[in-house]
Order: structure tokens, then sequence, then C-alpha cells
RNA sequence: UGGGCGAUCGACUAAUGGUAGGUCAAGUGCCUUUGGAGCACUUUGUCCAGGUUCGAAUCCUGGUCGCCCAGCCA
């Protein structure tokens, strides 16, 4: 397996109960030789989402750590639901996190061995098939705080139960019409053991057995027995599945097979974002986003284009940890891992978003020079590159005011700043158009101060970056905010819905960006950081000529927090 | 008037009867050729009430609050 491997940013809590478990496990040799065995059990409908990438580290991260093997398994049980498409996501999904899969299993691969078991507990008299109708059977089941009442076909025979299962095995009964259950106790205050649906009939054709089956294994009847086919010694789960490991071992001590075993850990929840499959589904379905690998998308393809990386993610999901209490994260842990990670790997370069013409009018006319610029400041073996200089450029429209606001460092007139890597310039007068619009301005330069520096030791208040305007090239920038403009998407107004909360602002696309001309070799998928703006990397959508770049995130803007706090 | 699970800074998470610590966020300062990054410092916490104990976040009792469960979904 080749797993994740613990770079020097991963981040090891100093323990959580899963793996506490499975150390003492390991410790008292729990399953003698036998190696830690998990499994990472997604249903393929839907894609894989950042609440999946928790499960998947610890799955993986967890096995790995103490030298066992990890499963890939497709819950693929509900032949109604399921596709290929998602199948194939999900395996691109798991291979991008950085994890490799020691065995590729589907629960359809043992709906055999499942049916087998079945006519066992039949002949036990663990099960019964039941005529009842779905409405029927919710019905008798009884209410949270009552017990329920025996189905009347409840007591059939063996024989019965034997001819009526197969019967339904053979196609013989149309959809619904009846099920096979197993008989445990219609007064447990677990719903769950009130005697669960094993099997129902579904003439559906199912994404890989086709149409050989006509019924089809409940959850509770399927992956317990999956786990315990494998030999999955610690399946571990979300919370919500808490209430079904009475069942869970009823089963595999009914069938008197492996005794894998469940844990129960805590789902992620971020602040501003919906991991639900279902509402995912739904933005998707009505075209709120443009696919499930939109880049304001919490799946994984989706912050993939966006332009996060498996690494982040990871020390992400060290870092949260794993625990039984349920609480949300802060987004902001998310990014904060994300920027660090790019901080130290991401390319850098100059972009301006929202071009402003500088002129500077004591450089000849004509003339071009190249400056040396590192490619990554934190990375000194990232190298360096050159970059054009000419007489005009376009600096950032933010940064300039004729008239500054207190602490206000950037370009205004009179005032002197550095162009990084090139000149000192100070700002002489502008220009408007007949709106009053500043549309260029004039400078002056220092031409000693070539690099950056002046000689005379003369210091400036900020750094600012450029493009020289004849060099420059074009891009598409697309400017991704949060999804939802509330922390709980899900909390919205009587009458309304989650998709109140949507942020109309989550998509910006400036088409009049102009970027430093090295750009034109960005590769999709590639990750940058415009400098002073923000991470950037290269959309899919790119051609050749025709760049587009993503915002993964901006850079923290202390600037923009002064200004605000000046303004409130 | 069922059952299950849980409760530690604003958020996430450690401490497993012995100094309540880390990360994010927030704030202050230093530094800076990215108002980025970095560095230093600071603020804020054991749900409540009893009990056991030399000593309790941890154990006990009783409350309170939150989450999950009545699919022929997973």
């Amino acid at each position: 397996m080749t797993n994740a491997n613990s770079e020097s940013q991963d981040v090891r809590t100093p323990s959580n109960f899963l793996r506490d478990i499975i150390a003492e496990d390991v410790r008292t040799k729990k399953y003698g030789d036998a190696v830690i065995q998990t499994r990472f059990p997604p249903e393929p409908n839907g894609y894989l989402h950042i609440g999946h990438a928790k499960a998947i580290c610890l799955d993986f991260g967890l096995a790995d750590e103490f030298g066992g093997k990890t499963n890939l398994r497709f819950d693929d049980t509900n032949p109604e639901k399921e596709e290929q498409e998602y199948v194939d996501s999900i395996m691109k999904d798991v291979r991008w996190l950085g994890f490799e899969w020691d065995r590729l299993c589907f629960a359809s691969d043992y709906f055999g061995q499942l049916y087998q078991w079945a006519l066992q507990l039949i002949r036990a008299g663990k099960a019964y098939v039941d005529d009842l109708s779905a409405e029927d059977i919710r019905h008798y089941r009884g209410t949270l705080t009552g017990p329920g009442t025996d189905s009347p076909y409840r007591n059939r025979s063996v024989e019965e139960n034997l001819d009526l299962f197969v019967r339904m095995k053979n196609g013989e009964f149309p959809d619904g019409s009846r099920v096979l259950r197993a008989r445990i106790d219609m007064a447990s205050p677990n719903l769950n053991m009130r005697d669960p649906v094993m099997y129902r009939i579904l003439h559906a054709t199912h994404h890989r057995t086709g149409d050989t089956w006509c019924i089809y294994p409940m959850y509770d009847f399927a992956h317990g027995q999956s786990d315990s086919i494998e030999q999955i010694t610690h399946s571990m789960c979300t919370l919500e599945f808490a209430d079904h490991q009475p069942i869970y071992r009823w089963y595999i001590e009914q069938l008197g097979i492996f005794p894998s075993q469940q844990f129960e850990f805590d789902r992620l929840n971020l602040t501003y974002t919906l991991l639900s499959k279902r509402k995912l589904l739904q933005l998707v379905q009505e075209k709120h986003v443009s696919g499930w690998d939109d880049p304001r998308m919490p799946t994984l393809s989706g912050i993939r284009r966006r332009g996060f990386t498996p690494e982040a993610i990871r020390t992400f999901c060290a870092a949260i940890g794993a625990t039984r209490t349920n609480g949300t994260t802060d987004i902001e842990m998310l990014e904060h891992f994300q920027r660090d990670d790019l901080n130290r790997r991401a390319r850098r370069a100059m972009a301006v978003l929202y071009p402003l013409k500088v002129v500077i009018d004591n450089y000849p006319e004509g003339q071009e020079e190249f400056v040396e610029v590192a490619n990554n400041p934190e990375d000194p073996s990232a190298g360096t590159r050159q970059v054009p200089f000419s007489r005009e450029i376009y600096i950032e429209q933010d940064d300039f005011r004729e008239l500054p606001p207190p602490k206000y460092y950037r370009l205004s007139p009179g005032k002197e700043v550095r162009l990084r890597n090139a000149y000192f310039i100070t700002a002489q007068s502008v220009e408007k158009d007949a709106a009053g619009n500043i549309v260029e301005v004039h400078c002056t330069y220092d031409p000693a101060s070539r690099g950056g520096n002046s000689p005379d030791g003369r210091k400036v208040k900020s750094t600012m970056h450029w493009v020289s305007a004849p060099h420059a090239i074009s891009a598409e920038i697309r400017l991704y905010d949060k999804l939802f403009s509330k922390a709980d998407p899900g909390d919205f107004e009587e009458g309304q819905s989650f998709l109140s909360n949507l942020n109309p602002n989550s998509l910006e696309i400036l088409s009049g960006a102009r970027l430093e001309p090295s750009l034109a070799g960005a590769r999709v998928e590639e990750h940058f950081q415009f400098e002073r703006v923000g991470y950037f990397c290269v959309d899919p959508d790119s051609a050749p000529g025709r760049l587009v770049f993503n915002r993964t995130l901006p850079l923290k803007d202390t600037w923009a927090k002064i200004e605000k706090k000046a303004g409130s």
C-alpha cells in the first residue's frame, strides 16, 4: 500500500480513541498474527466530498499506521441509485487523495453468499417472508416510545418461508409485494431490532450484476457480513450507525462468521458548507452549480478543480481528529492548511486583476529590460526567472489612491513605492476620463534602484506587483467565494430552503486581467501564488492561448482589515 | 411518556485520579522587496448541583442541554 506518507507538515494529533483501540488490539494480539484490516465502503450514488476524506484518512491512515491493509468496497446494494460514473469518480478521488487500496471489492460480489446465508437463517427459524405492505410494516413497527406488533406472517413454517423466498428470488412476485425479515424482537427498544427487513424485491438492473437478481439485500444484512467476508478487523463508520451495532453483531453471531467489529466516529461538518449527498445532488441537478466538479462544491473533484491539494486535505483531516462528539469545524481551518501548503510549494507570479496603467515618464521610450525574480521566496531551489520591464506597466487599481486614507502605504501623488524586484517609482500626476475616473498615472523612477533597493538606503513603505504592459498576456480569471453566505446553510426562514442561503457572489469572472508572460506556459491544475493577490490554479477549461485561472483562496489581507475597522 | 450517544477556550482537539495543553480564529508587538509568510506575546474553557478523594475534566449520584433512530436508503 503506497499510502500518504507522513511528510513534515503532517499533523499528528496526540491521540484519538480509534487509534487507541487499534493500538491496544495490536498490543494484545486480539487477531493473532493477522494484520489490521479496514475498509472504506462508499455507496456509488454520488461523488465523494471532504467529509468522506476524513473517513478515508481514518480508514486508510490508521491501517497503514499499524501495518494493516484497507479495501475499497462499494456498498452497491441498491441498484436504483447507483451508477458506474460514481464508481469511477470514487476510485479516482481516493487515489488523488493519495491512497491505494489492497483489494477492490463490491458488496454485489457477495450477493450469492448473502443469499445462502439468508437461506440458513430461514432454516434456523430466524427469518421469515412477510407479505405486509411497506405501509403496514411501518405501522406494525410501533413507535419510538411504544412496542411494535408481530406481523401475521411471522410464524410461517420454515418450508413455506423457503418456498416463498426462493420464488422471490426467481422473480415470481412484483416489487414491494413481499420482503424477507429477520425474526428478532418486535418489542425491542432499538427499532433496528424490530424484525429488520433483510431483502426486498427490486426488478431493477444493477450496474454490475445486471438482471441476475431481482431481490437485493438491505444495508444491515449486507454490511457486517461483507466486513466479515473480508476479515475486516476494525469497521469504522459514522455516529448515526451506532444504533445499528446490535443488528450488525446479531447477523454475525447467528451466522457464526468472522467477528468484525464496528466503531463509530463523528461525521465532519464544516461552516458555510453542505455535506449532504442529497442536497449536493440537488445543486447539480437544478444547475445551481456547473456540475459535481464545480470549484465551489465541497466534492473532492470540486475542490481539486478549485486548487486544493491532497496534502493539505490530509493535514487538515489529521488536525481535526476523530471523536464521538458532534461538532462543526471552522472552514478557516481547512483554508489555513491549504494556504500553508501552497505557500511552501506554489510558484509565484505577478498578475494584475484590475489593471491601472502607469507610465514612467523618465524611462526611455522603446526600451525594455529583464529583472530577475525568485520563483518562490520560501524555496530557493525553485530558482528564478526573468520578467520583462518597460516604460508602461499595469498596477492594481487598489494600489493607487489620489487621496490616500490614513495608513495607506501604497502609491499616491508624491509617494514613492517599490515595484517588486524592479525599481522605486514616485507618482507625479494622474489622467482622468470625462467621467473623472483615473485612467493613467504618471510616475518617475529612480534608475539607481534597479532590483528594488536604493543605494542611498532610502526606505519605502510599500512593495507592489506589476506587469509590463506591452509584454502582458490575458487570461480569464474566475474568482470563487463561498457557495453559501450563511455559516449554517441549513438555517433558513420558514417556507424557504437551503437554496435561499446561496451566496449570489460566489463566482466573479474577470476578463481584463493582465499577467506576466511566463504564465503562458502554465499547465492544467498547476498551482500559483499571484503575489499579493492569492492562490490560483489552471482550470481544465483552458485551451492553447486561452488560459483560465481559478482562485483557490485569496491571500490574507491585512489592509482590508484595517480599512474595514476604520470604516466601521 | 422508548432507546442509543455525547458535553473541555469563539471553533476543532489533547490530558485516561496528579501543572487544563495544542491547532484555527481574534488581538498586540517585532520583522518584512508579497500589508503574504515568519517570530514573540496576549485574551478566552472543563454544562449544572451534590458526593468520593490528600487531590476530580477524569470516578459516583441527580439534573440540564445537544445529536441520532419509527426507509422495502446507506
